[in-house]
DNA sequence: GGCTGGCTATGTCAAGCGTCATATTCTACA
DNA sequence: TGTAGAATATGACGCTTGACATAGCCAGCC
């Protein structure tokens, strides 16, 4: 099967990402890792790089948002933030603090394109396309976290602001951890974010 | 002065990788960049662009630390973490939201020197030591933001988990509105941020 | 069988990278 | 004033990168 590979170099490149992030992740290095044919990523991936990157940012978020998804609709926004933060955790411990979010790397880095030419500009449509990817990804993320909270009677501005700490201070604390070689941060953290939702929701 | 040509390069370098991240700022554009000689970097960074890195961490993170440290202790917790806040979306709006946090990008990116030869690993030792650098840092703020609570009567485990919030969740913020081309997010987290720090103050 | 079209394999290319070596200029002190 | 040492300028080297071109493979269908 030929989409077999191609979903392949697609999550390797997310997970090479999570843990180099874009411009050290090259495309050679992802069919090394993968096992992939070289010669195929000009098939797959006709707008080369950009393209693969946009695959696996999307790849990435898909895999957060479905469990966020199905959890907070099923059991609830702190049982939702709680498998959030759980996932997190678990990528970070198997990796051994390696890898932390692909959709971050984006966000944090510029990706640089070599191969461009005497443009004046380099490729500032291709890293606003990305960073426009990226913030849809975060703002899945939010959004599935603030319907959780409005459905449990939060209002909206309020639901809005927490689902956004959540999210945040989430990101912000596996970087940390990955720093820090410890998931100390993120239990600090999903401690203090559990009470300010459940003193959200008793009101 | 010689040092004056040092200091820019550092202070270059810094701004450099809050905005591009850390593999995609080269030497080359730091001088560039900077308009210092590029003969220069051998002399006062023997290193390479490791010590480059490092001394741009340290500088970042000062910058961050003095303001805050200072604004914490003439006049509390909530007053830092406003300021705290402040300072990012003065760095967000002034660059039009292209410059973020260089300590979070180091936490995020894995540093790869392409002129390393020939041993089995890359150079792990030097990427831990940058970890190790951007923890310190992040540890930092963390300790000043604590000493504060801890000043004010929130005991001591609760005061450690609350800096590690604030800490994380700006951190995270600040990536999220670069993507996001808007300070939105920062605002709402601040404004949860306040209240939960200022009820754990009035217990 | 033969052919066609989706894949794969491999090599080349220009450009950028960090580093080093060398040459030149500047500067401060004897 | 003379001179040593710091600072700067410049070019070369070996390497990797993304992109592209060419050629080989191997199904499925006439």
């Amino acid at each position: 099967m030929s989409s077999d590979t191609r979903a392949k170099m697609v999550a390797g490149a997310a997970d090479l990402m999570s843990r180099r992030g874009v411009n050290a992740t090259s495309m050679r290095e992802v069919v090394r890792h993968t096992g992939t044919p070289r010669g195929s990523i000009g098939h797959h991936f006709p707008r080369g790089k950009q393209q693969l990157i946009e695959d696996a940012l999307v790849f990435a978020g898909k895999q957060v948002s479905g469990p966020l998804q199905h959890l907070t609709e099923t059991r609830g926004a702190v049982a939702g933030l709680r498998a959030f933060i759980a996932l997190w955790r678990g990528t970070l411990e198997r990796t051994e603090f390696q890898a932390g979010c692909s959709v971050l790397a984006v966000a944090v880095e510029q990706y640089v394109n070599d191969a461009t030419e005497k443009d004046s500009e380099p490729d500032e449509a291709a890293q606003q396309h990305l960073l426009d990817l990226a913030d849809g990804i975060f703002a899945d993320w939010q959004r599935i976290m603030f319907t959780a909270l409005r459905r449990e009677g939060v209002a909206p501005a309020r639901a809005r602001r927490l689902a956004a700490l959540v999210i945040a201070s989430t990101e912000g604390t596996v970087a940390m951890c990955r720093a820090a070689r410890s998931a100390q941060p993120l239990d600090d953290v999903r401690q203090e974010l559990e009470l300010v939702l459940s003193s959200a929701l008793a009101k």
